[in-house]
DNA sequence: AATGAATGAGGATTCATTCAT
DNA sequence: TATGAATGAATCCTCATTCAT
C-alpha cells in the first residue's frame, strides 16, 4: 500500500517490471547495500535516471518488489486467521507456507541474508510482522514454553531448511518434503505436549 | 594467521581491545556496511587514522574480533571430532554449543544478520565451514533425508531460537533451556528413525 | 520579441496562463533555482512535457511572465521620458511607480530576492535597464553627489519599504502612503539642494 | 556558535581559510546555488572530499564565513543596545554600520542578492535578526508611521546605496559619504517629526 | 601510539530537456 | 493539446584508505 507509484496501463514498455526483476536478482546475489543503482541500470542498459522515472528511491524498488511478491503470504495469514486454531489448520498453514517459500525463494533468501540492512526499511518491518503473525497462528500462548518454542521452531526450520540443506545430498523436492515433515512433526509434538500437560 | 599485526608488548594501552569491542557493538547494532570507521573512531574519541595504526583494514577489525571470539567454537569442533559419533556426543555437542552461542551472542547475531555482506569475507567463509563441520558431526550421511534434516534443524533451531523467541514470554534462561530441549529431541528423533529404518 | 511561441487561437485552454501563474507563485515563494519544473507541473496536475509544449525552456516561462507583468512599467518609463524633467514629473513618476510596485508585488519581490540568479537572465537585464532608466529620470547628472544619491534612494526606499515595513505596525495602505511620502520628500530635497547649491 | 568544527591550532595548512575565501568569492559572484563544491575545489586545486574534511556541508562553509564576518555587526548591535536611544547614538550607529558594510561588502552583497536562497539557511535567519535589531534601534515604536519608515529607510538606503550608486559617477569614498549623509539626515528628520508631532 | 590533512572512487538523487506517439 | 518514457549531466555527500609528522 502506498509504496510504488501507479502507472495504470504501462504503454509501450515493461521497463518497470524488468527493473524489479533485475533488482531482486542483484539484491539477492550481492546484498542490498552492495548493489548500486548504476549496476542495475547497466544490467538493463538504461540510465540511472530511468530507474528514478519508475521508482522514487532505491528503497522504493525493493518495497515494490516485496509488496508484489509477499501478497500470497499476506493472503495466507488472512486465511489462517479466519480458520479455527486447530492442529489441522496449523499443519495446512505450514504446507502452504512451504509452497510460498519455495516459489519466492529469492526474496526470502534476500530478506534472511540482509536482516541488518532491511531492519529499518519498510520491507523489514512488514516481514517481521508477518513472521510474528505466523508465529502467533502456530503457537498457543497458554502452552508451556517448550511447546511454544517447538511451534516457532517449526517455522524457522523451514527457513533454515531452504538454505542449509544445500550440504545435504538429495533431490530438492525430496528435501523440501523432508523439511515440511519435520515442521509438521514439531507442531504436532507441541500440541501433544499441551494435551498431555 | 590471517589475523592482524602482532604487537609484541601490548601493554600500556588497551586501545586495540577497545576498538574491537566498540566495532563489534556497532556492527551488531547497525550492520557492517552501515557502520563507518568514522563512527567507530568517534565513539572511541580517537581519529580514524588511529584505527589504521591498530588494524590494516576495516575487514581486519572484524576478522580479529571473530578470530578471538570463535576460538571456543573451533575448540568444540575439534573436541567433537575426536569423540565417537554417538548420540551422547551429539547431545553434549549441542549443550556446549548452546553455551557458546549465548556467551557470544553479539557476534553470532551479527553474522546471522549480515550474511550477504559477510559471505565474501574471511569471517563468512570461516563461519560457513564451522557450520558445515557441526552439521557433519550431527548427522549421519547414511540416514534417510528426513533424519538428516532433523539433525541440521537441531542446529538452526538454536540459532533461530536466539532471536525469535523474543515474542515468546518467559524467563530467558527458561527459554534457552526449552530451545536446547527441542534441539536435543530433534537429534534423538533423528537417531531413532535411523535405528527404526 | 524574445517571449515565447505564439498560439494564434489560444482559446480552449488557459493552461498557458495557469502555468505562468503557478510558476510565478512558486518562484516568488521558493526562488527560481529551488523551484523545479516537476513541482510546477505537479501543482497544475499536468506533466512536465506539457510545460514544454507551451514554453521553450524554464527561463522562457519566467521571461513570458515578466514581459507581461512589466508592460505597465515600460509604459511608465516611456511616458516619463516624454515629459519635461521637472520635479512635478518626478513626483508623479514616483506615485505611479508606487502603484505598479504594489500591484505586481510578487514579481518584484521575486526579482529582488533572486538577483544573483536573475542577473544573467533576460529578465535580469531588462530589470536592470528599467531601474537605470528610472534612476536617470529622477536624478540630475549635474547635481552634487549627495543630491543624486538622494534621488536614487527615493527609488530604493520604495523597494525596501515593500519588504521591510513588515516589522512596522500599521495598516498596509497607510504604510504605503508613508513610504511614498518619504520618497517624494527625498526627490524634493534633492531638487532643493541643487537650486540652493 | 556551534557552526563550523573547531580545529584548535591549524597545523601546517591554511586550507580552511582558503576555502572560506574562495567560497565567498564564488558565492558572491555567481550565487550560492550556482556555485558547486566541485568549482570551489577546482579553484583551490584540492578534491571535493577535502572540503568535507574541513566543513560538514556546503551550508556549513557559508555559515562559517558569515559567522566570522558578521562578528563586528553583532558587536555593534550589542554596543548600541547598551547606549541611550538618543539621536546621537542612532547616528553613530549608522556611521559604524557604514564602516562595517563597506569592509564586508562581498558578504553583504551576497546575502542581499541571494535572499531567496538564504532565507531558509541559518545565515538568512541570523541576518534577518540583525536587521530587525538594527531597525529597532533606529526607530521609535511610538512615532508616526512616516517617521518609522524614514528610520528604516535610512538603513536600507545604505544597502541600496552600495550597489546602486554604481550608475552614479564619482569617487567611491565620496559616494559612500553621500550615502551616509542621506541616511543620517533621514534619522534626523524622523526624530524632528516626532518632536514636532 | 596517534593525528591532521587529504584523496579517489563511488554512492543516491535531481534536474532540465527531448521525442515519439 | 498533451503524455510516457527516457537521458545526460550535474549535484551533494560519504567512505575506506594513505602518509608525513
Amino acid at each position: 500500500m502506498g509504496t510504488s507509484q501507479q502507472h495504470p496501463q504501462q504503454r509501450r514498455t515493461d521497463t518497470r517490471r524488468r527493473i524489479q526483476q533485475v533488482a531482486l536478482e542483484l539484491f539477492a546475489e550481492q546484498g542490498y547495500e552492495k548493489t548500486s543503482l548504476r549496476e542495475i541500470a547497466e544490467r538493463l542498459d538504461v540510465t540511472k535516471a530511468a530507474l528514478y522515472y519508475h521508482f522514487k528511491t532505491k528503497e522504493d524498488i525493493l518495497s515494490s518488489v516485496a509488496e508484489d511478491l509477499t501478497r500470497p503470504l499476506r493472503e495466507l495469514i488472512a486465511w489462517a486467521e479466519a480458520q479455527p486454531h486447530s492442529l489441522a489448520t496449523k499443519q495446512e498453514l505450514l504446507r502452504r507456507y512451504s509452497d510460498i517459500l519455495w516459489s519466492t525463494l529469492d526474496l526470502f533468501r534476500f530478506i534472511q541474508e540482509n536482516q541488518a540492512t532491511v531492519r529499518e526499511l519498510t520491507v523489514g518491518e512488514n516481514f517481521r510482522q508477518s513472521m510474528k503473525a505466523l508465529g502467533e497462528l502456530l503457537k498457543d500462548p497458554a502452552a508451556p514454553i517448550a511447546a511454544q518454542v517447538r511451534s516457532v521452531t517449526a517455522l524457522f526450520a523451514m527457513h533454515a531448511g531452504m538454505f542449509v540443506t544445500q550440504n545435504v545430498e538429495g533431490d530438492p523436492e525430496e528435501k523440501r518434503a523432508a523439511i515440511l515433515e519435520v515442521a509438521l512433526d514439531l507442531v504436532a509434538q507441541a500440541e501433544a505436549s499441551v494435551l498431555a500437560g
